[in-house]
DNA sequence: GCTAAGGGCAACAAAACGGTTGCCTAATTC
DNA sequence: GAATTAGGCAACCGTTTTGTTGCCCTTAGC
């Protein structure tokens, strides 16, 4: 098998397009900003100054939540959102890999002209 | 002005939503991967194999191109679809960003616990 | 000059997205 | 215990996305 990896090629891939779509959205990469730098936030604090409803915000951290971007854990009446770096390092390990593919193709090419 | 960036946040937050979307389907990070190591290659061949119709992965073609991952070249009847590096290298960047203020964060909170 | 192959364009349909509103429940606070 | 605050649930709606089909045009090959 290649690349330490146990799943398969596709199933990798399916998960590493589910974390780019969570991030595929201006509003979604706002809470990250505010999430990956500071304290756990609840709903509420992280609807204030943004002109969307609190219900909008809501489906937005479920779907950073569904891609493993942020955790969710329960304090009395409110819910307070964590960031989560792993699926981001993820990701981070997936572009450099491309760029790796890339370089060599380039590495290739070079050659393949100066021959 | 901050992290010798020209534009603001809101506008910055817009472009990469837009490469984060573009890298938000199974299908287009199997074009990505088929383009970043090889040479390129025209619609028809990156059709092959495929169980989509050419137009619809003409469309996924579109929108890597309208993010700026891939561009095409026209070369007699065929239209060529070649990888470029640059918003790749920009995400990288970007989710580095993120981890290092993680990072902080957690350094700042351990070092509040320690005192 | 015909025919194949490559591909653009437009219409269409189904599904997913992004957002709102209304209503309801459970903790707090006074 | 009444009012307030936090948030879940579901219906709904307009827009975008994803994919198909049909048709047309152009380039290449024989």
């Amino acid at each position: 098998m290649s690349h330490r990896s146990h799943s398969s090629v596709p199933v990798k891939r399916r998960r590493h397009a589910r974390i780019f779509a969570a991030l595929g959205d201006a509003t979604r990469l706002s809470l990250v900003a505010k999430l990956c730098g500071r304290q756990p936030r609840s709903i509420s604090q992280l609807t204030e100054r943004s002109r969307l409803t609190r219900q909008a915000i809501t489906k937005h951290l479920r779907v950073l939540e569904s891609a493993g971007i942020v955790h969710s854990v329960h304090a009395g009446r409110e819910t307070l959102f964590e960031f989560d770096l792993e699926p981001i390092a993820e990701l981070s390990e997936y572009l450099d890999f491309v760029s790796e593919q890339w370089d060599r193709a380039l590495s290739r090419l070079k050659e393949f002209i100066e021959r």
